[in-house]
DNA sequence: GATCTTTGTCCTGTGAGTGGAGAAAGTATG
DNA sequence: CATACTTTCTCCACTCACAGGACAAAGATC
């Protein structure tokens, strides 16, 4: 099948597309109340996107007490590719224009095996969507890498968990490979977009995105735009300063956030209480498994275990004090938790809560709803979907 | 003399006079460069600027090469209000509409007096800067409070160390009084601001301006604007937790920022050495003056008074271990130091930096500079002229 | 069947904006 | 000093985006 690569060609095209992905099928009228131009001029740039193949006509919808509308939508064959790559495992989704997930891969996966090797994996994880029926080919597709990306060329500059990635250029690379228009982003930021998109974040224009997996960060979002810094390192602040003269890092300081709190550090510290005989629940976990995750102390957490409800206590407290600060600079407008340790759930969440209410000033808390993502593993891949769905609904 | 209320129809128009205010006067042709319109429309959009009195006609430019060009600038009859109001004192001062300071008046005073009683003040002090015959009456002003602003209907909120002004209506009180448009915002909001148009952060995208005064606090700057946050609280950074469990603050919890650094805790310390007998030099200009304040720690730290710089660099560490977390955070493109301490100079600015090269990650740090802030106390006023003259270059 | 509503199309008028011709006002050159 | 070349600025004709009204189509209500 030949993809579609046509792009809008005009602002108020653009602007169209956007809706009709956001909000689904939609009659003229409506499209017309949403978008302040004149019926006429509507009927203009809707009958040029007809022609570019991008949007398609839908159908009669029912009447509102005369005449039916006839309805537009996206074009329903158009396919995006969302791969979210984890420092531990890879996620590969394919979406329709609607950035509905139609199919979704999990793979474990370690970054460390650099990229040819990883996105060997991804474009066979890929081939088995497009095996299993879902799709004949990719009109576009969006990577998230965990670490910092030198945006919008898409290459990764000096990402700390993922030492061969440096200057890698994933986008150029990916693009050749997939033979369809890439844009490449930090997890993180696209966990934001995704949540944003059709999570928590709906409608919210300055909010935060803690994503607590193996390591720590956070999507910044600014006026509904990410916001990636001046060198895209934005939202790292999982070296940030926890405990003054703290644990050792791998990044050469002490008391950095990540070594006192994240997946890693929780399943370090599990083990070390499960062998000093603290966690009858642990030692027994530990002795089945040899080893321990974050899945583990969640689970012997659920389990009503006190010392591994006691850990989580203690991290999403350390947690909690430098988003507190975050907060008091930040003012958002919504705090949201997310990330591989969300099986953590609720304990942890009241950790943090705690903590943030306590140190932040009462002006930025007063309604700050602090709440878990609500996408889980799908938040990655759809905000991915939406990245590349972003550029590729722009002008040209 | 009766003012101009033109405000510009048509965002060219805005785009010219914002281009005429940061650039001074300009020829059509000059302005045609940076502009991206025909001469033709040029040509008309400055016919009706000039009709509206906001533009005027300067002459004619030196030849280059060619027919000389025709000039033009803003009215240089345009005069901007610029009042900072401070914890401790006011400046106001009078701008042209190039921003230019063309009178500035400084008086101690405390805010916690109240609105009524400090704007008394202001008003007489802007008399006397009419009686000086710098102007006859303003086209705009722009205030500046030490405290969150609920922007932009120009109302105090929950303000910290001005209680009397919780929710009073400033904006609105103070266009009638003056009689003409005005804004209000946060203080440091405005500094940055100035800071931005005159001083080191000329076209610096994203930065952060951090204002350090009787208390702290941190303007940020994302794409060129200022962000204030969901509730107008953002920068405020003051009550961050510097030292677990550090010295008690006034907001209740232990160990802020503004407790352990900041002009009102510096001049504690400095007693409190004196008292003890560790600096001969703070404890002559106590029993000189009955009391010390930051200046007096500046003034002993240059006379070399050892326990004095130590006291600068103590707290120059405490202010750059919170600050290395926001750089990590918010990754800018250039970090300002300003605000009453700015006497402290560069071994404050020394201590600050040697902590936030040490703690923030090198790829956030690579490359941004930390700069004492170049404007001194005509940054707020600056930035104050510069908000107003924003709101009014803007299509009505 | 008559009337009212809603939707969509066609058409014309208006105003924004471009680009070229040419006048005005200079400089450089033989 | 005349000529050629440059630069600036204005005027004018043409194009294009867009609004808004007239009108047709299609349905609901009574």
């Amino acid at each position: 099948m030949r993809r579609m690569t046509a792009r809008p060609a005009s602002a108020h095209q653009a602007r169209l597309l956007k809706l009709l992905r956001d909000g689904g099928p939609n009659s003229r009228a409506q499209l017309g109340d949403q978008v302040d131009l004149s019926r006429s001029k509507l009927a203009v740039e809707l009958h040029r996107l007809l022609d570019t193949g991008l949007v398609v006509a839908d159908g009669l919808a029912a009447s509102r007490g005369g005449r039916r509308s006839h309805n537009v939508r996206l074009n329903p064959r158009l396919r995006f590719l969302g791969v979210d790559i984890g420092a531990t495992s890879v996620d590969v989704a394919v979406t329709n224009a609607e950035l509905e997930v139609l199919g979704h891969l999990n793979q474990p996966m370690d970054v460390r095996e650099g990229p040819v090797a990883v996105f060997e994996q991804v474009l066979d994880m890929a081939g088995k969507l497009k095996a299993a029926g879902l799709v004949e080919g990719f009109d576009g597709a969006g990577i998230g890498v965990p670490g910092p990306v030198r945006f919008p060329e898409g290459v990764p500059v000096a990402p700390p968990i993922m030492p061969g990635w440096d200057g890698f250029p994933v986008r150029e690379a990916l693009s050749q490979e997939l033979g369809c228009p890439i844009m490449v982003d930090n997890d993180v930021n696209l966990m934001a977009m995704g949540e944003q998109h059709a999570g928590v974040a709906r409608n919210v224009a300055d909010f935060l995105c803690v994503k607590i997996g193996t390591g720590i960060g956070c999507g910044i979002v600014v006026g509904g735009q990410v916001y990636r810094g001046t060198t895209g390192s934005a939202g790292d602040i999982g070296h940030i300063q926890a405990v003054p003269g703290g644990r050792p890092c791998a990044c050469g300081n002490r008391g950095c956030l990540e070594a006192h709190f994240s997946g890693a550090a929780l399943a370090r510290d599990a083990v070390q209480v499960a062998q000093q005989g603290l966690s009858t629940d642990l030692a027994a976990r530990l002795a089945t498994n040899g080893t321990l995750t974050a899945a583990d102390v969640a689970a012997a957490a659920t389990a009503g275990d006190t010392t591994a409800l006691e850990l989580i206590r203690e991290g999403g407290t350390r947690v909690g004090e430098v988003i507190a600060g975050l907060v008091s600079f930040f003012n958002p407008g919504l705090l949201v938790i997310g990330g591989g340790v969300t099986g953590l759930g609720h304990t942890l969440l009241a950790a943090i809560r705690t903590q943030v209410y306590r140190q932040s000033l009462p002006l930025a808390t007063g309604n700050l709803p602090i709440v878990l993502g609500e996408l889980g593993s799908t938040a990655g891949v759809t905000g991915a979907a939406r990245l590349i769905s972003d550029h590729l609904f722009s002008p040209a």
